[in-house]
DNA sequence: GAACGTAATTATGAATGCAAAATGCAGTCA
DNA sequence: TGACTGCATTTTGCATTCATAATTACGTTC
């Protein structure tokens, strides 16, 4: 049993912070980043800032000009055509480990965080509904047992996520969404790879589908 | 000894070679990384080589351990098993996408490359083949004319291929991956996407079934 | 007032410095 | 022999410093 406990290392720390930053749109796309202002917000040096900053951007959430410092990443039109297919298969391939690998628990979990999602839907509460809509995915990633698969998704995931600033998701799409994950939870229970890999596949598209629409008006 | 760069941000060019040198085994995997060995190798100060190693292990390559420093990430069995389902479906979809973009000229191209590779083969020679083989995948993969899809097959792709120095692939394998990649020509020339994906999917399990196999024995 | 050129200011890239942690090595004791 | 201790050395994490590229400020000319 090794429980040492080991101060997270500054850039480790930073990194975490600024990317959560950057999702929650407290850093909007386009933004410059100033090095001596996260310094002072954070009260670090510059040296463990700019390792953050080196890693954000091999993630694609920061974009670094030599000599002219970081700046937020856009999040673009293409960038959303060609990430949401890759990103589509890959909650495909979710859905089908989860399924076959879940225990009863993991059902019951994620059970559980469906119906909060269906209370914030009821309520009108986006907010609470996108978090358990985020927890849910986030439960079936990992029951899915593959951390590479969990890391990557993750890192498609997140550049695409900020999309959900740039618009607001319609009533009719809403119940759209709920009625989807009504299919993957039964089929979640029913342990049936096959077909819970194709709705979650399925939703995802919609999702863009979705995104586009809104996008264009 | 002294390879001294000139090429500006020193990081990314640190990066790249890093990368490279793992990759090609040049650092093996679980080696010490040794920051004053290696700033004296590239004639750099810790700092930049330091940013270029919080990136490599943010892909993966490298494992940085608190106050003890970096490591080259070992290659695994359990990652093989976790990278090569995911790496399939990639696979899958780049065929599907390549098929239905690439035009007259990067298809000649592509021919061209497998006919050295064919060469390389009947040659035995095994390093020739192999740097063909990964040319014509990424011919592939850029003719699929998605960056995002492009970025995390590499990143995907990068890890397991370190394998390749762990066993030596059978000559039986060796002329069913040819006649899988006579397969794949067939089925670009016929811009036939939906049958290209599925070959290139089975070409990457046919791999890990094989480099599976090689290992247990 | 706009366009341009040049000096002052600022921000960035990289090197160096410093404190703390880890490692290596005698020497000690069982 | 083997484990432990204390100390010197090395290595690492981060702060600071320095050089240079980029930006701003400002005057000049048209």
């Amino acid at each position: 049993m090794n429980q040492m406990i080991q101060r997270p290392s500054l850039h480790a720390e930073l990194t975490d912070r600024l990317r959560h930053m950057v999702i929650e749109d407290q850093l909007s796309p386009g933004e410059k980043i100033p090095e001596k202002d996260l310094c002072a917000l954070f009260g670090v040096s510059r040296t463990p800032l700019r390792e953050a900053l080196k890693v954000l951007a091999s993630e694609g959430l920061v974009v670094l000009e030599v000599n002219r410092g970081a700046r937020v990443a856009e999040v673009t039109v293409e960038e959303l055509d060609k990430t949401f297919p890759v990103l589509a298969l890959l909650e495909q391939l979710v859905g089908e480990l989860a399924a076959s690998s879940i225990d009863d628990d993991g059902i019951a979990a994620v059970t559980a965080l469906h119906d909060s999602m269906l209370a914030a839907f009821r309520a009108g509460d986006r907010p609470t509904y996108f978090q358990a809509n985020q927890d849910i995915h986030s439960a079936l990633l990992a029951a899915a047992g593959n951390d590479v698969l969990e890391s990557h998704h993750r890192l498609v995931a997140t550049r695409v996520l900020r999309a959900r600033f740039m618009v607001n998701m319609s009533d009719t799409r809403w119940a759209e969404a709920i009625a989807e994950h009504e299919e993957m939870l039964t089929h979640l229970s029913a342990r049936d790879g096959e077909a819970l890999g194709q709705v979650m596949k399925r939703h995802m598209l919609n999702k863009y589908r979705a995104l586009k629409a809104a996008l264009a008006a």
